[in-house]
RNA sequence: CGGGGUGUAGCUCAGCCUGGUAGAGCACUGCGUUCGGGACGCAGGAGCCGGAGGUUCAAAUCCUCUCACCCCGACCA
């Protein structure tokens, strides 16, 4: 391709919105554009990255049995209500109208559609098992889109649905899926690892996250230093340990006027943090619990969720907060409180400890857990960090990564088929509910967290199996003769070698190009102009890399392909064309 | 949804407080000089000052409403 044929309208300044460098650069390389919110525009470079993930999602899929469909994107009420998720999802779920008044939404996954599409057309356990995929924009109405692409309302992903027999062979599929998504990163050039995960609204119980590894992600991951542990600090297992004893004292009532959040109070009463208890009061299925963490602990929803086994988990609002409690929001604490209490390990045994008395302006001092609030229940309630004691093994601890999550598996069990009545008959002709898995792959997120593991100062640096291009050949004296000819000559030597190569053409100031080219991250540059034509000699340069090596004029186009392919094939892409 | 902020040329922004005929840099067009890491000169094109209403002789500027976008929080693949 011609530079000058192709539409890169590539930024000096910085976009005034872009925070994160994916964002940044793919605005600034012409890649996306921002239409509304959480929505984009993918210019001619841009979308050639996004199929560059797009083929090897679908050569890897289909390598590994899947197959390709493509359902909807506008779907009917009535299956999402089948479901139960109709009312489950939530705002987040974009729900319109049709003229004549039905009720649809857009597609923010198709478990429903995917598994209303197999009950209809599989009977029989001949025709399993099975796996679908497609790779479809999808839309979420976020609450807060932002980072560009990495949390968009519309973004393209891939989300593939499996159907089974017995559990035998899902978790088969399941494990087939772990090595396959493996493979994907693998082959897009990125870093990344695979953590368990909690399952969040999609139900379930077995599930894994990919997250590319970059300090600029929204999730955070922690492993293991001594066992292969590795799982999302919401879901991340701590070992459970007796809680510290701040000495033998009696319950004492201190006035806190208007004093509400442990850091307010801790500052009141000179008292450090880990010395209080963290009372939240939240409504489960439609009834209200507490959450005792100590004053330095965060709780993890996913956590106490699974503890308590509950389909919904909010915070219970200021109103319900002061009916539950018979105090103002900031004065809850475990002592006579009449609700079922949940403690984090880390409070077993406590003792002299502070938290609030149930009453406006008031806490209690030397509060024991043996003695005030015997009756908690006690799990593993809050987050994990760098440094916690790891549950799988004896002398682990943590250590802290930050992720963006690319890829999520989960094992579905029965939960939609059983909702949808997908069955089929067994061998001896009974009626059998199908065990599900579900996969997704973020395609366009995978884009942005491939920039955020892959810049520098000056622009991307693309993995070369995801590159829009692979090869930038960069004349640095257009107008000059020798220089074209020589340009026209390597371009044509490359195109036919099978490199994908881009001809920067442009009668451009030689600074203009190459900083143009270090923005738009093209992993190879092979730079010719008059200077070293002279001695017969062009520039191979390397992004990323300080320096470049000089080839000879001849068998520069012979030897670029030479690396490029030997490349390829170390991250298992195929031949691409032109 | 709560809190904060910003809307002026394609982009980044000044002008607004203190009302008086629309600005800069970059980008774009033409000509000339330049030319291996974001050149320079001259000449040009380009804006319903987000939208609606109001105050005023006069509104980008003051007031009210509204819309969009951004940030922080709760939430989430």
């Amino acid at each position: 391709m011609r530079y000058t044929r192709l539409l890169v309208p590539t930024l000096k300044e910085e976009p005034a919105e872009a925070e994160v460098a994916s964002h940044r650069f793919m605005v600034r390389a012409g890649m996306i554009r921002q239409v509304a919110r959480g929505i984009y525009d993918f210019l001619p470079l841009g979308l050639r990255v996004l199929h560059k993930v797009e083929r090897i999602v679908r050569e890897e899929l289909d390598a590994a049995g899947c197959q390709e469909v493509l359902l909807p994107m506008v779907i009917p009420a009535e299956l999402w209500k089948e479901s139960g998720r109709w009312d489950l999802y939530g705002k987040e779920l974009l729900r319109l109208n049709d003229r004549a008044g039905r009720e649809f939404c857009l597609g923010p996954t198709h478990e429903e559609v995917m598994t209303d599409l197999v009950r209809r057309e599989v009977r029989s356990y001949r025709d399993l098992p099975l796996n679908l995929y497609q790779i479809q924009t999808k839309f979420r109405d976020e609450i807060r889109p932002r980072f560009g692409l990495m949390r968009g309302r519309e973004f393209l992903m891939k989300d593939g649905y499996s159907f089974h027999c017995d559990y035998e062979d899902c978790r088969r599929e399941y494990d087939n899926m772990y090595a396959t998504y493996s493979r994907i990163f693998r082959s897009c050039g990125l870093e990344f690892r695979a953590v368990e995960a909690d399952t969040g609204n999609i139900g379930g119980s077995l599930s894994h996250e990919f997250q590319v590894l970059a300090d600029s992600g929204e999730d955070t991951v922690v492993s293991c230093d001594s066992c292969d542990y590795a799982a999302n600090m919401e879901k991340a297992e701590i070992k459970a340990a007796p809680g510290e004893s701040f000495g033998d004292s009696d319950i004492e009532e201190v006035d806190t006027p208007g004093v509400r959040s442990i850091e307010e109070v801790s500052q009141f009463l000179s008292q450090p943090p880990e010395r209080f208890i963290k009372t939240l009061i939240y409504i489960a299925d439609g009834k209200g619990v507490a959450a005792l963490l100590r004053g330095d602990d965060q709780l993890s929803e996913a956590k106490f969720r699974a503890c308590l086994g509950a389909e919904t988990l909010r915070m219970a609002t200021d109103d319900e907060i002061e009916k539950l409690t018979a105090a103002p929001q900031g004065f809850a604490g475990p002592v006579g409180l009449d609700l079922e209490l949940y403690a984090d390990y880390r409070l077993a045994g406590c003792s002299g400890m502070v938290t609030g008395a149930n009453k406006a302006g008031t806490h209690l001092t030397g509060v024991c857990e043996k003695r005030d609030f015997p009756g908690a229940t006690f799990a593993n309630l809050r987050v994990a960090g760098a440094g916690d004691a790891c549950a799988r093994c004896e002398y682990g601890h943590f250590v802290e990564y930050r992720g963006v999550e690319v890829g999520h598996i989960f094992y579905l069990g029965k939960k939609y088929s059983t909702a949808l009545g997908a069955t089929y008959l067994d061998a001896d002709g009974n009626e059998q509910v199908m065990e599900m898995g579900t996969y997704g792959i973020g395609v366009s997120r995978t884009v942005a967290a491939a920039i955020e593991q892959n810049h520098d100062d000056a622009g991307i640096i693309w993995p070369l199996s995801i590159a829009p291009y692979e090869l930038l050949l960069l004349p640095v004296k257009w107008n000059d003769e020798a220089t074209r000819d020589a340009s026209e000559k390597l371009y044509a030597q490359l195109l036919s070698l099978g490199v994908e190569v881009l001809l920067d053409d442009r009668d451009e100031r030689a600074g203009v190009k190459f900083n143009d080219a270090d923005l738009i991250g093209i992993p190879y540059r092979l730079t010719i102009g008059p200077r070293g034509l002279k001695e017969g000699k062009v520039e191979l340069k390397r992004r990323g890399e300080s320096k470049g090596s000089e080839l000879a004029l001849e068998s520069a186009a012979a030897e670029a392909a030479a690396l490029i392919g030997a490349e390829r094939a170390r991250l298992r892409v195929e031949d691409g064309g032109k």
